[in-house]
DNA sequence: CTTGACCTTCCTAACATGGGAGGGTTTACG
DNA sequence: CGTAAACCCTCCCATGTTAGGAAGGTCAAG
């Protein structure tokens, strides 16, 4: 841990301070494997390199790399998180443009959150009618599958026995 | 579309409806390939066959198939999955470990959920601010990527006015 | 008995991710 | 200054999940 991040002592042109990708990679939370993968297949675009060529990060290129990986922690696919950060990397977009996009994404996330949500209300359903004792009927194997899956969440109603 | 799902003509030794695998895919979600991958690795155990060697899934396996599904689609991993469908395919777990598997379940879920709300919640932040015109600053290069990524959920305090 | 729709197994691929080899660059320390 | 440690670079390979296809077996219907 000796040559700790902060700005490189040697910038390439522009003075915004500048890590690599290691740093970048700490900063961001994204691996540095996966950084090099996302350049490689464009879904953000080539650092800069410097006379070593080492690539190297200013702070919006950090930013769209922090941006990436949490919406992949998020079980967005690869298509999805390219459009936004293609789009806001072109600078010249128009903001209606990355708007639409945003609602799409809004949507999306609206419609995860539901299906979620569902899943929990049937694990909780089961395990609140669970007795947890040493008994091997629980019920869950009745139960569980029956959520068919994620079209109407009411539908489920009288299935208490007690 | 001849020969249609519904019971099996010859069935296997015990007297369930049974499905070939095919119907299987179709009543469950699950795609024939992703069942024969599930049962090559252990995530289902494998399906009785009939005398002609095909696989053949009763009720119950269908459920099973169905909640795997379900559970793949949200986005968990093989490994989460694994827990609960091996533990009640075993009928002789005693019920206080399955209901403890499903309480992990549960917390697992409000985690995503939560993230998930988060990230919402930043992007419609962001398209509120956002004046959806032709001028390309929408803000949202400075702003998507401030969220630092999901590890202490609590700590990001006044992040959103809320 | 033939036909078509299904099934079987096996091989291959794409994609996201990570490990590691072989070799160059930078920084720190003596 | 010279060397070692800690980076970086580019390749290649492995793994797991998902899908597609080939070659051949089984079954229901005409």
């Amino acid at each position: 841990m000796s040559r700790e991040n902060f700005a490189r002592s040697r910038p390439p042109p522009s003075a915004l301070n500048c890590l690599t990708i290691g740093d970048a990679a700490t900063a961001s939370g994204v691996s540095t494997k996966m950084i090099r993968y996302y350049e490689s297949i464009g879904l953000v675009r080539p650092a800069t390199r410097t006379e070593g060529n080492y690539r190297s990060y200013d702070d919006r290129a950090i930013q769209t790399l922090r941006f990436v990986g949490r919406a992949r922690q998020l079980g967005f696919s690869m298509e999805e998180i390219t459009r936004l950060p293609a789009l806001w990397q072109d600078a010249n977009r128009s903001s209606a443009e990355i708007k639409a996009v945003a609602l799409d994404h809004i949507r999306e996330l609206e419609m995860r959150i539901l299906a979620l949500k569902q899943m929990k209300k049937s694990l909780e359903h089961l395990a609140d009618r669970c007795r947890g004792d040493d008994r091997p009927e629980c019920l869950i194997l009745d139960d569980l599958a029956d959520g068919e899956h994620a079209e109407s969440p009411a539908r489920r109603s009288a299935l208490q026995r007690e």
